[in-house]
DNA sequence: ATATGGCCCTGGTTGC
DNA sequence: TGCAACCAGGGCCATA
């Protein structure tokens, strides 16, 4: 289940590996499911727009598009496409910043990729079979493919034509930049269970069971408090708490239980050392009482009866 | 406005 | 052993 760091992790692997690429050629699967924006507008204002880079914004990986007839900034050799494929400091050759900097033109639409609970964005080779699921295969100027492939599709693909419209900006505020004050006031004087609160994307962006479990037991704090009843002190432990934690998460690469698959497409399994998350009844790490699990808006929730009050 | 619960989906696990 | 029922949950929507 990708949350903020896996997001993170998939966004940098494919900015790095198709920026300043061309898309040839986009297919879609016939499943209405995955698509917010019909396959076949996505399809048209997809071909021919150049990769101006890609990054996340909450759980969403937006990749950002520049005008069809220009000329990429850093043209992919189709010959050696497959060598700095393989290599991530020769992808960076072509790269002098090898992040995530400036665009060199301005966006003119962007395509949105969600990934759901299940949904995995890959980038192979042309010959690497079509995996079960796929939703999505952009076919780019370097001969490389864009995958999307989403068995549960939970997952939604959206594509916005920034002359046309506004670009996509994500509901809530993000956890790894959010000061104190700012914080404090998201939960106050609201009545639903602090987990709940941290699940809720319009408050906070890219928290997911994951991380909101781990934090939780980090900060000391029960899941079904009340989110106005914590108290300032409260508060700012589990604000540093889960900055903590999704930091460490992306350092590592993005945890998750069996579905992330990083972008090259071979299993970046880097499981988080968790603490509560599905360690029922396993013994607490700090003091060796059984974890806990219960129900909470809906979500299996994690915690240990001794350490969080 | 705020909060809750049902629903969508398939694959892995559980239980008989 | 085999098969069916069950469970996982992010986001969206209807409802209270």
């Amino acid at each position: 289940m990708p949350e903020l760091p896996e997001v993170e992790t998939i966004a940098r692997g494919v900015h790095e590996r198709v920026r300043g690429d061309r898309i040839a050629e986009a297919w879609f699967s016939s499943f209405p499911q995955p698509f917010k924006t019909p396959p076949g507008q996505q399809a048209a204002g997809l071909e021919g727009r150049v990769v101006l880079g890609v990054h996340r914004e909450g759980k969403h990986i937006v990749v950002e598009l520049g005008n069809v007839g220009g000329v990429p900034s850093h043209p992919f050799d189709s010959a050696q496409g497959r060598l700095r494929h393989k290599n991530k400091d020769v992808a960076r050759v072509g790269h002098p910043d090898g992040g995530l900097g400036e665009f060199d033109s301005q966006p003119e639409a962007q395509w949105i990729v969600h990934l759901g609970m299940t949904g995995r964005l890959l980038v192979t080779a042309p010959d690497v079979p079509i995996a079960a699921h796929t939703h999505a295969r952009l076919t780019l100027a370097s001969g490389r493919e864009l995958r999307f492939v989403d068995p549960r599709r939970f997952g939604r693909l959206e594509f916005r034509d920034l002359r046309r419209g506004v670009g996509f900006s994500a509901t809530g505020a993000e956890p790894l930049t959010i000061g104190a004050e700012a914080f404090a006031a998201l939960f106050r004087s609201r009545k639903l269970y602090i987990k709940a609160a941290l699940l809720n994307q319009t408050l906070l962006t890219g928290v997911g069971n994951i991380y909101a479990d781990e934090s939780l037991f980090r900060a000391g704090i029960r899941p079904r408090r009340r989110a106005g009843r914590l108290t300032r002190a409260e508060l700012e432990r589990l604000r540093t708490s889960l900055r903590g934690v999704l930091q460490h998460a992306i350092r590592l690469g993005g945890s998750s239980v069996s579905d992330y698959v990083d972008a090259d497409g071979v299993r970046g399994f880097f499981q988080l050392e968790h603490h509560v998350y599905q360690r029922t009844g396993l013994p607490c790490l700090r003091c060796a009482t059984p974890i806990r699990r219960i129900l909470v808006a809906g979500r299996g929730t994690h915690y240990c009866p001794k350490c969080q009050r």
